[in-house]
DNA sequence: TACTACATCTCGCAT
DNA sequence: ATGCGAGGTGTAGTA
């Protein structure tokens, strides 16, 4: 394709605020938050309506590079141009030849649905409490304190205060720092030692265990909820095993 | 665009190992680590060499949907159904409208070099320790030990261990913890108490400052170096492999 | 393969 | 704006 029929369309695509994806030769420079350079090669690019740039390499899911969205975007002679104010770095992409290019005015409004995140995985814990010991009371969940973010937090019939931090895979020794900062916070702002830790998670790595056992912390495994409803059902379309 | 023209590019595009780019009119549903449904729109749908899908809607800089590579990729009727089993997750886009599609072999090799991350400004405070403090003797940087990951390491003429925790950018709660948890494993192993820790930073948060303070450690603002220059030199000099 | 920590992480929420 | 934590996080490196 002729460099300056895509030209044009890039600058079509920018006016418009359509979306733009090009197959092209071309050698990529970032400079800005790290700096990185890659050499001559084939990539598609893809320019959003908000402005955001992406350099695909023909492999790999993500992007070898990229802009975040409101980036401007031009040209210099054969070199496409960007840079973003706000992440304060920009991307340098020298073209050699322009193999095909498509663009578009995309038409769409509709935000993701999502199920089985860690809040739902709280939600479950709140309402069934069991899960954690016969007698905790939850007093409530996903609260943001000054200390930290407890995904659940209640009490026991003893009143021993009990703290519980989710985690949707295997809970890892983040996890238990992370718990262990919250019920140190929690010992400091009540001035009582009856605070006690938990993880609940389907599973937990050996050190992890380790160190959730040294601090008297307790494990209790938890199943995510909906988690491969239909993954099953559509391996079994692909006639696939 | 036909549908069935699509089919058999799509079709081509995995073959070959080639990239295609698609704008469709679909409906998206994912099922897997979560359950995820995103209705009726146009988006760019993107096939890559590995068997890489991604799902972009006209704007964000991140795919809404994506299976990683290595996908089963194939046709239900005007249903395009993916699956990886790896991940466990797949991926159902009931296609409406082909607006347009492109679709090549691209050819690229070429690995991207980086300059400015984590580890070379571990590097760069081992070959500058009076960053840390005048007496700062560094030992060795970026080792795994079993108690964790530490950036750098080494003692002041006291013979006190230092162990460094560098970010590249604003030290949070999660750097302290971190930094903790490296400490207090390094004096059981060596059964001493004169191990000291630092974070090593441009700059550091409140909380996280306070927090730092509570346990004896020490921050210390340091600028990532951005060495682009130096890191290509090194590359030749390693002859490429 | 599992575990660990970085990432040009991104994103959303609360302060 | 900044701090904080989740993420369908992904990715690299190591045991």
């Amino acid at each position: 394709m002729e460099f300056t029929l895509f030209k044009d369309k890039v600058e079509e695509t920018l006016r418009t605020n359509g979306v733009l994806a090009a197959f092209l030769r071309c050698k990529v420079t970032y400079s800005g938050r790290a700096e990185a350079e890659l050499d001559w090669g084939d990539r598609l690019v893809v320019i959003k309506g908000d402005n955001t740039l992406l350099i695909h390499q023909p492999i790999n899911g993500n992007p070898i590079n990229y802009l975040r969205p409101g980036s401007k975007i031009g040209f210099e002679d054969h070199t496409l141009v960007a840079s973003n104010m706000e992440s304060k770095d920009s991307i340098i992409v020298e073209i050699d030849k322009v193999y095909d290019c498509i663009s578009r005015r995309l038409e769409d409004g509709v935000k993701q649905i999502l199920a089985g995140t860690e809040a739902e995985m709280s939600d479950y814990i709140r309402d069934n409490p069991k899960l954690i010991s016969p007698d905790f009371t939850p007093l409530s969940r996903e609260e943001h304190t000054k200390y930290g973010f407890i995904d659940v937090f209640g009490h026991d019939k003893t009143g021993t205060l009990i703290i519980v931090e989710c985690k949707r895979y295997a809970a890892s020794l983040d996890a238990v720092t992370q718990l262990r900062r919250y019920v140190e916070k929690m010992k400091e702002l009540r001035g009582t030692q009856k605070v006690s830790g938990v993880i609940a998670a389907p599973k937990i790595t050996p050190n992890a265990e380790k160190m959730l056992k040294d601090w008297g912390f307790r494990f209790c495994t938890v199943e995510p909820p909906k988690r491969l409803e239909k993954h099953k059902k559509n391996q079994k379309r692909l006639g696939e095993y």
